[in-house]
DNA sequence: TCAAAAGTGTTATCCTTACACCCATGT
DNA sequence: ACATGGGTGTAAGGATAACACTTTTGA
């Protein structure tokens, strides 16, 4: 009964894992930080989200709790065994949780992408010489394509007048992989990989770091509308900590008392009584989400104010 | 090479192609209403995107403009041939075109889901009929589950000081799916389909009315953000005809004048200069949008102002 | 002359932004 | 006493919603 032409391919299950970490948003990997979790469907698997939990768990031992799919694509190279791929890949939120295997960590997701990090001038600065690289590689291009390259720099890098748009991980990487900026790019093209090389950001296998871009990109620009945040803070949390939480993940601060206000405006937390003191400052109040209003809040939406400004 | 367990899948591209017809939105459909179109990925495919658009093309002879990937999922049904199938379905904009193809054509989404369409009282009317009929079928379920039921259907259907919101097609069609309401989920459990009966709307092959429903609920969702209902506009418009494009689209009115500043001001179109006489009243300006501008729009995004009244 | 649709201008309201300031604690 | 972070109030600015009104056509 199958056509001509028609293939079977494996579906391969991806995975990016996010939690929080004591210095911000971490992901899951396997491979001492080179892969994601990521496995074939098979047989047993009932749907495709349970299969990728399955493997996850399998493969770390977290178990991951909101979850959304991202985006499917066709492997780019047919694999040894002459079968072509699928791969559907997955973001899923967690509270921090340690891992015990062998070569399964998390790892702060600004080491793959340290110029999305924009909370210090420093880091400001990072990306401002990506910026000068990425403008001199254009220089190199044939002139007809340098004014709509220059046009894509200024919108995805933020120049002439263009904001810095957060949200747009995957289109600088992707910017930054047809300049050949990106260790990737460098393997690909002169078929080495000279381990810790001129590529920006740490490299990962295959086109995981892609993905991982997607989904980071994907959460930056839902935390926006979406309490999607509540996802990653543990059970109890201060004000502080949530703001913390949503600059580390925006890769932007956030102007204090509005975001307060709003956040309580918003009335999807309800204080938990008592407080928590930290090193110096008054002693914070103690919040916890409302699961009941889990509901509302998938369907409702709610904006977080994420602005510029201490 | 393969290990075991590990299924092979056939991937399955499925294809929601919208066009602003005469009187609406309508769906590419074959099979005289009933399928979208579909197929396997070949192995000449380079991509699955490539793949989608090929299938469309060979099927109807339309061409696909602004595609966007929808969901993947896997069937629920093993098929006949013991084969397992993952689908992977877009959603495209094309201006109107004709078809010729025998049993290729054009149907109104509204068909599909006639509550959807919100623009005149009477059509009102008929959503909350459904939402009595839902209601009185929640009466039927277990009381422990009653509760959380009625509040989603206060979410989803609008009711007790919630607004009815566009943009959650799927979840109402779900809903009603849950509650027997649609022919699909009728057939599912008699085994029979008695051709034109109960269910509410009109029916599809195997889920692809649930496609249809996630394209709507992701197009009108869209719409309020990025410009993308110039895809489906003609050349030249009025200001009038792009107005009546995103009523059709969103299912909801809009507030003229403001419409009128706030797309006059985002600046994505321009007078194309001429004017366009229609049957009584005064003729008007025609317009154009800036393709120059297509790389900012994508990136940029812009709002419509979908709001209630006339 | 009237209905119908295009097009312009103005006002009220709300939400966002920004700033100024007080409170409680550790050192 | 003062540095540090928590917490509150309030005024300026901008975007949106709502309204009234003029213009140009066909019947």
């Amino acid at each position: 009964m199958i056509e001509e032409n028609v293939s079977l391919v494996r579906a391969e299950l991806i995975a990016v894992l996010v939690a929080l970490g004591p210095e911000g948003p971490e992901v899951l990997t396997l491979k001492d930080g080179c892969m994601l979790p990521s496995g074939p469907l098979q047989t047993q698997h009932r749907s495709l989200q349970r299969g990728m939990r399955d493997w996850v768990e399998r493969q770390t031992g977290v178990r991951p709790g909101h979850i959304e799919q991202l985006y499917t694509f066709a492997d780019r190279l047919i694999s040894d065994d002459g079968m072509r791929g699928v791969a559907v890949s997955y973001l899923a939120l967690t509270p921090y949780a340690s891992v015990g295997a062998e070569d399964v960590g998390w790892h702060r997701w600004y080491e793959y992408f340290p110029w999305e990090e924009r909370r210090s001038p420093a880091a400001v600065r990072y990306a401002d010489h990506l910026r000068d690289a990425l403008r001199e590689w254009i220089g190199t291009q044939p002139p007809a394509r340098q004014s709509l390259l220059l046009h894509r720099l200024a919108l995805t890098f933020g120049a002439e007048d263009h904001e810095w748009q957060d949200e747009l991980v995957l289109q600088r990487y992707e910017f930054l992989y047809e300049a050949g900026l990106v260790a990737e790019a460098i393997e690909k093209k002169c078929g080495v990989s000279d381990q810790e090389e001129a590529g920006a950001g740490r490299r990962m296998a295959d086109d995981h770091r892609r993905i991982l871009a997607t989904a980071m990109g994907r959460l930056r620009a839902k935390i926006r509308y979406r309490p999607v945040i509540y996802e990653m803070m543990p059970e109890l949390f201060t004000l502080g900590e949530l703001q913390d939480a949503v600059e580390h993940v925006a890769g932007c601060l956030v102007h204090k008392q509005n975001f307060r206000r709003q956040v309580v405006q918003q009335a999807l937390i309800e204080e938990a009584g008592g407080e928590r003191r930290s090193a110096g400052g008054r002693p914070a109040r103690l919040y916890r989400f409302r699961r009941s209003l889990m509901l509302d809040a998938q369907i409702a939406g709610s904006k977080l104010p994420v602005v510029r400004g201490r």
